[in-house]
DNA sequence: GGTGTATCGAGAAAAAAGTATCGATACCGT
DNA sequence: ACGGTATCGATACTTTTTTCTCGATACACC
């Protein structure tokens, strides 16, 4: 296998659903309600009940027959599988547009992430401060981060080199929005966030459907 | 099943990958290559040499044995076999942060997107001018947009709303950065963007490491 | 020209992901 | 209290995706 399917033991594909589980349950939450059945989230998100208890059955808990599964455990269960239920800390690294947009993005707060430094080398951007942190120059990273993650918004020419500094900075995980490949020793966890991948597969997906509105025209005045 | 596999015959998984290729290919164009094998492209891209062949072959190309394929009609048959061939219009509704970002990316050029229309309700958004765009207020937009395919960046609160409103107006995909689920009729095709799944799967498989970690450790000195 | 070898590509096997079935359980209304 | 029913969850099954195997092919070098 090229890279692992699984994450501990829970599926990758498994992780992603929950990861947007949560905030329709916090949400749910909210509204006041606190139980949920797999057919409701289900509905909610647009997939099938027997997907989200499959995916229910990688955590530790269990539901009711007739009633389905408290919100409040269901939250607790996803926090405890994942580990999502302390605070991470991360730098930024290219406060452009793309970096500086994610700086000023409020939602970290509920995924537990917290980005504690930011790096640039353009002169008008290196000293300018971001939704409260400063933007420092890249030399000025030293040895010793307090973070094991970096999000990676650089321009794509530096994303490979910039990548590798950060390494060498004790960087153990990537987030890399450069949609460059980048090439590192293995045990760094790299994971691409390539908006061109999302926007491939829909531009795909309407032509196709394009293309079969035309077939059932034609068939249909032959 | 849920939602389709496939895109006409190509899995989505294939498109995916697919996705990733393209960069690569213009890039090995550009200096000056003109042959690849797909053990040279695996390399590049972390993957395996028989995926990436096995990816080609549902595109109409043949590789020659002992040399590889031809980056020219690689790039002609992926654009062939994906419709990317030909510029989509787009709209983009929502210039917050993220939704000026992306319209100033110039990657969309390579994507074959243009963005011909932006739209917000904020009276301090309309009628700036973002990159070449004014942005218009969402009341103004009418029912016949010279568009398929909107962008939709607007706060999660508004996000099913406007998407409600985007589907009036002639919309039939809808590329959602608003991690919200929207619900709309199925004919219109809707494409998730949502960071918080990068986020979670890289901070699974970081803790997960870290967990792993400490358990060698712990065994180590017993 | 012959031989060695890197690479392709078809088909089979393996793995993973998703879906269906069905008995068990707990709530609801009578 | 009791029957009806909604829901869970274990197991089995299906589909999809990935990986392996191996013969065929074309280039390179002698
Ligand atoms: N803007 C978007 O919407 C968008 C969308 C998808 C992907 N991306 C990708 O995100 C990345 C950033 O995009 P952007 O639009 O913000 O670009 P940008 O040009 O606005 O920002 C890039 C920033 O990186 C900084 N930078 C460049 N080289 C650096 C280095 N060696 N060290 C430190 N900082 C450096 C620049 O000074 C600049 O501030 C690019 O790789 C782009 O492909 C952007
Ligand atoms: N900023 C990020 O890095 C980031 C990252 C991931 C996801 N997102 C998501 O992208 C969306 C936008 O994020 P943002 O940071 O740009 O937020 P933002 O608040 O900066 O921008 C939201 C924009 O939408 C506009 N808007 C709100 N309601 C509207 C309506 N009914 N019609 C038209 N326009 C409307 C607002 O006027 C504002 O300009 C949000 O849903 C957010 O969750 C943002």
């Amino acid at each position: 296998m090229a890279y692992g399917y699984k994450i501990g033991s829970i599926p990758i594909t498994t992780v992603q659903r929950l990861a947007t589980y949560l905030p329709a349950l916090r949400e749910m939450q909210r509204q006041g309600r606190s139980i949920v059945s797999s057919a409701n989230l289900a509905d909610m998100l647009r997939l099938e009940a027997i997907q989200v208890r499959k995916d229910f059955g990688y955590l530790e808990i269990t539901g009711r027959p007739k009633t389905g599964f408290k919100i409040v455990e269901l939250i607790e269960a996803m926090e405890r599988g994942l580990s999502w239920n302390r605070v991470s800390d991360a730098i930024l690294v290219g406060t452009g547009h793309l970096g500086t947009a994610l700086l000023n993005y409020r939602g970290f707060g509920y995924h537990g992430l917290n980005i504690n430094a930011a790096f640039d080398i353009a002169p008008d951007r290196v000293g300018t401060v971001i939704n409260g942190v400063e933007v420092q120059h890249l030399d000025a990273m030293g040895g010793s981060l307090d973070a094991a993650m970096a999000i990676l918004t650089v321009s794509p020419e530096s994303a490979q080199a910039v990548a590798e500094k950060l390494v060498q900075a004790g960087i153990t995980g990537i987030w890399n929005f450069t949609g460059r490949t980048l090439l590192l020793p293995e045990q760094v966890i790299i994971q691409d966030q390539d908006i061109a991948i999302g926007l491939a597969v829909l531009s795909a997906k309407l032509t196709a459907r394009a293309r079969e509105a035309i077939e059932a025209e034609s068939t249909l005045r032959p």
